[in-house]
DNA sequence: TACCAAAGGATAATAATTATCAAATAGGAG
DNA sequence: CTCCTATTTGATAATTATTATCCTTTGGTA
């Protein structure tokens, strides 16, 4: 799942993409965390270690990642595109208040039957549960008091 | 599922929305097609029949109609909302190549196992197949030889 | 080490969405 | 039916997210 950095290198290599400091960064940042970070908010932390880093580079590293299969896209109801280095099939509960996305591990949803649509091919997919978090739903219930 | 101007009509009134014409009009529209179009689409079909209809009032009437319950948005990989006024369990099928979002219905996809995750309320899910529509799987094949 | 295609940084441009505010209107009271 | 008022609308500005441009820098190879 989580590669290291040799993993990485060799990755690169075989796509024929060079491997730079800045894609190295952004990955290494991105796979440290699960909390769907947007472009903006990697390129947020990653100024501390690399403040010369620009935002536009991190748009476009998260893109070449993307092609590359190493990053997903993950849609939020926030307009703002959001990314998981997770790749594997795994699922998604998205909380409709605040926004949050939380990482779902589940055998059993990772086998659906094959969409039955003419023609489509189908690389995946994942499933989206949309509700309220722990967090919102309680203050959702405090409110109705 | 697809409702008549009567349903509508006592649907505002119980959630205590002034139902407007536009309002109106942007629901019939939404409710008469199904290609998921954006805010954007969907002002330049209405232009036609009410052009006085603004760009913004298709948004915030997507918005009022979305927390209402009578819209669903779906994600799509090109960074624009697309909405759908079926609300109902289904699924999609979204080409990775045009941006084509397909419906997808079946039964098999409605009941899945609840997200185990700690604290969140779900109050629905989808399934998101991704892939290549049939058009595109075609011309793939075809740049291949 | 030198070369050069490709990538990065700075910034402008575009696209999508949201905010603002004066004028118009829905819906209820009289 | 008319008036009243809170809400909505339309026009437009502002904001936000993303992509394009263009010059400088650099990774990877000879």
């Amino acid at each position: 799942m989580m590669k290291n950095r040799d993993e990485v290198r060799s990755l690169f290599k075989m796509k024929k993409v060079p491997l730079t400091h800045q894609r190295l960064a952004v990955y290494e940042e991105l796979s440290g965390r699960h909390d769907h970070p947007s472009a903006e908010l990697l390129h947020e932390s990653l100024k501390k270690a690399y403040p010369s880093l620009s935002l536009s580079t991190v748009y476009k590293t998260l893109q070449t990642l993307h092609t590359m299969g190493m990053v997903a896209r993950v849609y939020s109801p926030t307009a703002q595109a959001r990314y998981d280095a997770i790749v594997d099939t795994h699922h998604h509960a998205v909380c409709a208040s605040c926004g949050r996305i939380e990482d779902l591990f589940d055998p059993r949803l990772d086998k659906l039957p094959a969409p039955k649509t003419s023609g489509f091919v189908s690389s995946g997919h994942s499933v989206h549960f949309h509700g309220l978090c722990a967090k919102c739903a309680k203050s959702a219930a405090q409110k109705t008091r």
